[in-house]
DNA sequence: CGCGAAAGTACAAACGATTGCACCAAAAAA
DNA sequence: TTTTTTGGTGCAATCGTTTGTACTTTCGCG
């Protein structure tokens, strides 16, 4: 492995210089900085990144913090974060959460450790608050929070705009004429489900009609909840669902089918995220789009726009998109 | 951030010791060893990974080169190999090679910097052998390839079982009485999809069916591909195809329901992969499934295995296991 | 022509962990 | 008792890069 003191020793020069030269001008002769990057390329010189990252206390390395990456949305996210740290010479460090805190804080140790200069996170659902992200990430990361955020944590945020999204999906709802919409609403202890909540409720008053809280249906977020939350909206007198997640909504059309009802005819449903099935399965689910390659694009950029002293990223919020489809449109 | 010279110092002996006591014992007395981990533990001493790295020559890292990681199969691979790694105190750094050598050069120019002590690849499409891959990975790294492999390596291979698997679900097709077989064969720069074809081609001779190279379809691996491959098949009088992935599957299946024909009544398909959509749409479809999750396993187990010197790991085969559904499955 | 500023380089000390070698003690063998 | 072995530690160099400080040029200007 070839090293700047190499370098240094076939142009006569110290390492300094070739160190200097190789990270950007600041004090280096033009001619020399040329000699120095062509002979680095004829040499086949490859930073050690480890020497480095000793030196200076971080690494050109961000640690991902995900739930789960093998699920659709969070490798999406970490497929468009991958994209721009490239572009900027940073490598992703990917640790899974699995929905719980003790793997997260075990996540950010491993991060520490590695003196990562960033950590994009979105937490664990068991997470009820950032102190244990706080008190263990290193102090020089510099933290960027994605879709679930805490906003109590400082630092840039990139998140969905779920009012918004749960508005626009509850008033298509009302526009297409059903009358009672209920709603798989998650786990409060998550910002973004608790906006959520509030846009659906926001949307139904505007649109004047009644907040039920006997329509409303917290908890679980996969299929099987979805499909006993369904059984009971549909017992209940629901001629609709908005639902916070594409796989309780697909809970909701197993329901629905066993009643024999048609769906949307007599039954409407939209749902969130835009898994790839929604397109795909029959009826073709409606459903509240994220982006979550755009999200991890932001939050990328955001954390590539935090290294310069002094520059700070707010919050950023990504619109989310209504995809219409079959479940919920009867009326052309 | 504190040190083990830290630590070395409140317990009144060198750095050397501590180091040996940390890192497994050696040649450090039972009850210094004790005595180092209760300090460090209670110092909330973090080994600095990258000064580990630059003494050692490389890191507690480990690269994954993939195609692209917001595809089902690799982000279950991924997270496959993250758990295991985890459990051996390794982290993940995930380079993506969009199916691109070029890119995939880089992404293993990366892990060289990083001096990861391995690199678990699936080769990108367009990578028609393996020169590039020994050409730029460190030479102690390890390399483990998996899924997409180039038998022409070195190291452990991680592979489905594409042979068999296609001969199963060849195999089933005829058994459920379907005359004319075509196939999506996807393209022959893989081996796995070469092999996949092998298998297709076995069965048929096995049972006593006539090859046809007018139905084996080539080239396209999307959705689209299988959509145009499925109408041509349908012209030249097929009732079945089996395809080597879902997507194509899929397109085929919608081929089928523009004629009008019933599913499985009157056309049969088996997919590959075994994608989430595929026990979700209608009607469902029958596919090959591949495990990823175990293979990402399987992969990372290699690697580990591969540490100690002089253990050697071959090629390892993970059967692929046939999901009868809808879509095939029309004697009971 | 001389002096100060500026520009360009060199020196050397870090960063924190690892490890070959030397060393000392205590235990075992002679 | 002396010698050998072995079990534990310490010493000090090293990995390759970065960076504060000091030094040498070169140049401009009075």
């Amino acid at each position: 492995m070839v090293t700047i003191s190499d370098i240094a020793k076939s142009l006569g020069i110290t390492p300094s210089t070739v160190s200097r030269a190789l990270s950007g001008s600041e004090r280096v002769k033009e001619s020399t900085r040329k000699a120095v990057e062509e002979t680095a390329e004829k040499m086949g010189y490859e930073r050690n990144e480890a020497a480095s990252s000793l030196r200076k206390g971080r690494s050109k390395v961000v640690g991902i913090v995900v739930p789960r990456i093998n699920r659709e949305f969070f490798s999406n996210v970490i497929g468009g974060a991958e994209s721009v740290l490239d572009e900027h010479g940073y490598s992703a460090l990917i640790c899974q959460s699995h929905e719980n805190t003790l793997d997260e804080i075990k996540a950010l140790k491993t991060l520490r450790s590695n003196r990562v200069s960033g950590v994009l996170i979105s937490h664990a659902i068991s997470s009820t608050n950032g102190e244990h992200i706080l008190e263990n990430i290193a102090p020089e990361a510099i933290l960027v929070q994605f879709d679930r955020v805490f906003s109590s944590l400082p630092g840039p945020k990139i998140i969905s705009d779920n009012f918004h999204g749960a508005y626009e999906g509850t008033r298509h709802l009302i526009e297409q004429g059903y009358k009672k919409i209920g709603i798989i609403a998650g786990f409060m202890t998550s910002e973004a489900y608790a906006a959520r909540l509030n846009g659906y409720k926001q949307a139904l008053s505007d649109m004047g009609m009644e907040i039920d809280e006997d329509i409303i249906f917290y908890g679980s977020i996969v299929q099987k909840g979805g499909y006993e939350a369904g059984k009971i909206a549909l017992d209940r007198g629901c001629d609709a669902i908005f639902s916070t997640g594409d796989y309780t909504a697909l809970g909701a059309l197993q329901a629905a089918r066993e009643r024999g009802l048609r769906v949307p005819e007599d039954f409407g449903v939209v749902g969130t995220a835009d898994e790839r099935f929604s397109a795909l399965i029959t009826p073709s689910l409606s459903s509240m789009a994220q982006h979550p390659y755009e999200m991890g694009r932001r939050a990328a950029q955001a954390f590539i726009t935090s290294l310069k002293p002094g520059a700070k990223v707010g919050e950023i919020v990504v619109p989310m998109e209504l995809i219409k489809r079959e479940s919920s449109s009867r009326i052309q």
